[in-house]
DNA sequence: TCTGGGGTCCTAGGACCC
DNA sequence: TCTGGGGTCCTAGGACCC
């Protein structure tokens, strides 16, 4: 890398002239769309992830936007650092606290950005110059799966609790059946009138897939501790740590 | 948003093993 | 064992995303 600030480097120059050449295809999309679904689409093009985002976000709806290599930390100044990806409701809380409170004051920022948001201040710097190197995900491997039901009223009635439960256990059954998956954690989840929200979870040695073995363990979970010793709110049912079913795993061979 | 549902990722503590 | 250090696994909670 070489050349100075404000001075466009050649990487910069065929990076843009890359993303050029995405425009046609944009525009084509569009037109698709509109002609097959009657509906409008907003396209954002830039050269990471981090940036085409923000760039479909810029003109809803039925926008395109380009961001050139050469302009994106310009393009960000201005934004709200909530824009980025990553900060959420309390780490917005903690920049603003902070007297940062647009991107650009990220770029400016002369502090330790780690006495802030810990771990996340390598990326976060990196995000708020418009630097991404994260790869694209094109694996579409499932991690986990559940269900959750929030009572109308809250509620202690093991009858009514029961019947949500094996519901749910049911669903999240169906859809490992349909991805042809087996689980090792159940996981339940309860949160109280309060809104006190606890999780509890078990894993096991054997892979499970049937509704019943979900809903027993989810069960033992819940009396393993007394969990329900109060009206609940809500109540979830998850599974994790997937994999193929047992005696599935050698199918392709 | 006094708060719906389904996800992912990260962190921290404890158990357990070597 | 009135114990050091580390690695790994499990668990629980929280922040965040769509």
């Amino acid at each position: 890398m070489s050349g100075g600030v404000g001075e466009e480097t050649s990487d910069q120059r065929s990076n843009d002239e890359a993303l050029v050449l995405a425009l046609p295809i944009a525009r084509e999309l569009k037109r698709k769309i509109a002609a097959e679904r009657q509906l409008t689409a907003t396209v954002g093009i830039a050269a990471n992830k981090l940036l085409a985002k923000l760039a479909s976000d810029f003109k809803k709806p039925d926008g395109l936007t380009l961001i050139p290599e050469r302009e994106k930390v310009q393009f960000l100044r201005p934004l709200p650092v909530r824009a980025i990806h990553g900060v959420g409701r309390v780490t917005e809380e903690i920049l603003n606290t902070a007297g940062l409170l647009k991107i650009g004051d990220l770029q400016d920022y002369k502090g330790d950005l780690r006495a802030l948001v810990g771990s996340f201040a390598a990326q976060l710097r990196a995000f708020a110059f418009g630097e991404d190197d994260r790869p694209l995900a094109l694996d579409d491997k499932i991690k986990s799966i559940s269900s959750e039901e929030t009572f109308l009223h809250d509620t202690e009635d093991r009858k009514i609790l029961k019947k949500s439960l094996s519901e749910q256990a049911a669903d999240v059954a169906a859809k490992l059946e349909r991805k042809q998956l087996a689980a090792q954690t159940v996981q339940v989840k309860l949160r109280y009138g309060d809104f006190t929200t606890l999780t509890r979870q078990i894993t096991v040695e054997e892979p499970i897939t049937k509704a019943e073995e979900i809903y027993r363990l989810a069960c033992f979970l819940l009396a393993r501790e007394r969990l329900v010793s109060r009206p609940l709110r809500l109540l979830g049912l998850g599974v994790s740590n997937l994999d193929l079913p047992v005696g599935r795993q050698l199918v392709l061979w």
